[in-house]
DNA sequence: TATCTCATGTAAGTGGTTACATGATTGC
DNA sequence: GCAATCATGTAACCACTTACATGAGATA
């Protein structure tokens, strides 16, 4: 799939080692991508094998040496073909919705408990997002910013309509599933 | 992960065969699940090798022969067990996001192309899941109504709300990359 | 003494995609 | 004759998760 261009997206922008990269997975590129560290270094050796990144170690006294990678030439080149192609959409799987199907099995309570445990989840997720919107984008990009930093607030922006989309969807199941237990 | 307990809750419902099943997964299921026809089959025969379905060949003069299966009292308990736990918020990938990401490598025309795509895409898909919720579902399902009818709304619900919020997303990003390219 | 952060990996298993394969019937 | 629908599968490969593993320095 594309957690390959995901990488190499990472070290086109800034030379860096394998942690540093499962660090951004964790924060910033996090809401709208996940990997974890397995992942990652298994991704950093294949790309490697392949010549798209290069590394090299640097040692250091205080901590575990590391590697850090940069892209090669090739590696560009892939990505920037990659990245122009056209975008398929990702495959939809939510859970939630399955388990709803399954109403008359397992009864309205259980349902009403796993979308109050959803809910919680996605407002502390929500809350997250706008404070580095409040924080980080007051005001939002201008014009004369950087691309990256457009991108980048687009990016956020995706996280919070989502995170808005899910409580609404939210509050209406909640609603109807109050409804069939009278 | 869950793809094996989609199948159950189809099969829950009602007996049938893997035929019938990759249909749903075509139609009605497929606004929150996705599987491929190979995908169903092998669940068939996993599902079947422990004993959580059975099946019968059903012969047919004019068609080919099919298997209709049906749950196992294991399969049920299993099924039931499932449903009622917590459920874990499905991993974030937005390839488009990344492809975002590179704006400064691809440049902000072939982005407009991209999210032009996708904006008719979701828009269609979106006309879609409209056009069923006011032939199907006007009036919405009533306190009276079963509770799979309701379930059923809250899915199409769903796919609504998440097509409407990436057509927002897509259009303040278009916007953004107007903004950029002058 | 125990846990956290930094830094890297291996191994086994499951889930998912792509491609290949068959064979009958119905409709244009 | 060609494509579509019905109905089932296999094989190879890639993606992803879970668990296991190491080892040093920092902090409580």
């Amino acid at each position: 799939m594309s957690l390959k261009y995901v990488v190499l997206t990472l070290i086109n922008k800034q030379p860096q080692s394998g942690y540093d990269i499962v660090k951004s997975f964790d924060q910033s590129v996090g809401y709208f991508w996940s990997a974890s560290h397995q992942q990652v270094y298994r991704e950093l050796a294949s790309l490697s094998e392949s010549d798209w990144i290069k590394f090299k170690v640097q040692t250091q006294s205080d901590k575990p040496d590391k590697k850090i990678y940069r892209i090669s030439t090739v590696g560009r080149t892939a990505l920037h073909q990659w990245a122009s192609g056209p975008t398929r959409e990702s495959p939809v799987r939510e859970t939630q919705l399955v388990k709803m199907l399954n109403a008359e099995l397992v009864g309205i309570d259980v349902l009403q408990t796993q979308l109050e445990q959803q809910v919680s989840r996605t407002q502390q997720q929500l809350a997250v997002y706008l404070s580095i919107e409040s924080d980080v984008y007051s005001p939002p990009p201008q014009p004369g910013d950087t691309a990256d930093q457009h991108m980048l607030y687009l990016t956020l922006r995706r996280g919070i309509l989502g995170c808005q989309s899910q409580l609404q969807w939210l509050d209406e199941a909640s609603r109807t599933l109050s409804t069939l237990k009278t």
